[in-house]
DNA sequence: AGGCGAGTTGTGAACGCCCACATCGTAGCA
DNA sequence: TGCTACGATGTGGGCGTTCACAACTCGCCT
């Protein structure tokens, strides 16, 4: 009742070299060296195997390919928490770029920040025969030298890491960002500037936080009370609602990022409190959301697609020349006035 | 000068199979077995090949197992402008899923809406030997069947699909949300509902579009105008001016996501309008910082954490059976009343 | 005591491709 | 004319696994 050929049909056996070769009439290797693009091939003879690999519906086996040359043409992102903005964004821009470079992309996220985790990642994504690897790892706390350890010869460059870490990487300036906001509000004329920072374990939240109190000390002001939240709008309010309780004298409000301001906003309306009338606020990110905020939000915007073109550009460098030295390529963002921040009122 | 036995040592070679064999005293095989967990290992053998592998740091080489077996054990994605909210949260969501299962994931995304970039983006990741793919197809207007027919005899689910395609998907109903806030406003008295929608060239924009207007036109209720906007806060902004300019009645508006709420509750304010008091708005989605808007955004919540689930798990019974029929797995979003809803005033 | 089966281990052959080298032809040159 | 050199093609081997078998060792049943 069945034809014997019935059942190999039923997974469509894809064409391999020798098959096209055999259409074609020549043997596999010149196949291979058309689809590789090798020069010495005869013009008709390239043609005719086009013809065969087009008939064929051919497509070269990533698998074997890669077990033969030992390069799988495809570069690993670990992330981190990639519903936040920024780390999406990277991942976004990254994955853009990558394409047209002709990469391959395997994607995998660490949980939660545990080192442990981090190392599974690692080690999940590192047998996972890929060219290199960029790395989000905003954490603090997580050596970098065991990291390198854990990547042993494989490239990788990280995003985020702390400034002056003896490792490929590419970041962008947050300190630079912070300045530029103390710079404005002192120039408002605010004395009394509190804060909302994100989870200081991450590098990025540690340093705005710090350098906001340096930079804050450095015009002679001393810096108000400093709440760490969580990067949401809902930790923001929290934040913001414990900060009033406080009773501290504040008239800036500086936040680590956008959504927490969103949140810190809310909180200090609902307290009855006007921004940027009574308190001035400002975010860190500029999500697309931010011009759109009650009121429009003073804040500092990363360029994340900036950011992922240098990471990949750097990262292929390294894959061509493994000997590249070291350093951290250092990206700047940009102030962004809107109307979240005012000159402070007499009273306060 | 130079040792010979140090340039080698430049690209530490990895263990293989046989060194571990041989350094276990076993055959290859034996091996082998060991790392797949084959039951019938003898229980001092199993550990003397376990030393073998921690000790020479054995991973198996991931090409050579999937030229050998035909799976890959990974995944791939075809995303969808992963900057949205919706596809970023479904890319994370299905990610850590799939992690838990032990499959890897490759990831790319369509650049642009046209067909061909669906077709570049289907081919590119098909002969990536991947054991299945996720996509993420908001798009109307890609016909479904020639995707399937790219596709070939890879199993695939799609996401965000069109109701009543016949391929295997997963998705939420748009409709069921849309009711919820159709029945929310006609119960608070509103007449004269508008509408910004979402691009129509999406799935879900166009089903929430048409949904809005076949309900209210079943409670007896001419539709108000409507525009079409690009999911972001400015063009909900924009969209909203435009809207004002028509003069057109409007004590509710019905808005195709969150952040374009956000940029029409702007406007409004702009106008001098007020919301809820003058002006009802709803948005869908509910993203983390719709709680914190001013007014705090009635809207409607998608899981996607759910639809993450449903869809690995669906992909992982296709591939196991490939004979699944082919079906549609709806999951039910959930009407979250805030304050940006309210009883139409006197005048309208 | 012979034999049968379960449990354990090893062997040969793919998987589809690239690399290094060998081979052939032919054009260029003395 | 004979030699060289290079362009075009083919051949053998190997990348690290898994799969289908074969082979061996026991213990236990008849």
């Amino acid at each position: 009742m069945a034809d014997p050929t019935e059942r190999p049909s039923r997974k469509v056996k894809r064409a391999t070299l020798d098959d096209v070769a055999q259409c074609a009439g020549v043997s596999y290797q010149t196949v291979s060296r058309v689809v590789n693009g090798h020069p010495s091939v005869a013009v008709v003879t390239r043609s005719r195997v086009l013809a065969a690999i087009d008939k064929l519906g051919y497509r070269p086996n990533r698998a074997a390919r890669s077990l033969a040359t030992r390069r799988s043409n495809t570069i690993g992102i670990v992330g981190f928490d990639t519903r936040y903005y920024g780390p999406a964004q990277m991942l976004v821009n990254i994955e853009s770029v990558l394409k047209r470079e002709g990469y391959g992309l395997a994607f995998t996220s660490i949980d939660d920040g545990t080192v442990a985790a981090v190392q599974r990642a690692i080690s999940e994504i590192s047998n996972q025969d890929l060219d290199g690897v960029v790395m989000i790892a905003p954490l603090a706390g997580v050596d970098v030298e065991s990291i390198a350890d854990l990547f042993g010869d494989m490239p990788f460059v990280m995003i985020d890491v702390k400034p002056g870490e003896a490792v490929h990487s590419v970041a962008i300036d947050q300190a630079h960002g912070v300045r530029a906001v103390v710079q404005h509000l002192v120039a408002l004329g605010h004395r009394n500037v509190c804060e909302i920072s994100g989870p200081l374990r991450w590098n990025d939240a540690r340093e705005r936080h710090e350098t906001l109190r340096s930079t804050l000390a450095a015009a002679g002001i001393e810096p108000g009370p400093s709440i760490e939240s969580d990067w949401t709008a809902a930790g923001g309010f929290a934040a913001a609602q414990r900060l009033l309780a406080t009773r501290a004298p504040c008239t800036a409000l500086v936040v680590g990022n956008d959504q927490m301001a969103l949140g810190a906003i809310r909180a200090l309306r609902d307290a009855g409190i006007r921004v940027p009338e009574d308190v001035s606020v400002t975010g860190f990110d500029d999500i697309p959301e931010a011009a759109y905020f009650d009121p429009p939000l003073t804040t500092v915007r990363q360029d994340f697609e900036a950011l992922g073109q240098q990471c990949v550009e750097y990262l292929t460098n390294v894959i061509k020349a493994p000997q590249t030295p070291r350093h951290q390529r250092v990206l700047y963002p940009t102030f962004v006035v809107r109307s979240s921040t005012a000159e402070p009122s007499q009273a306060s």
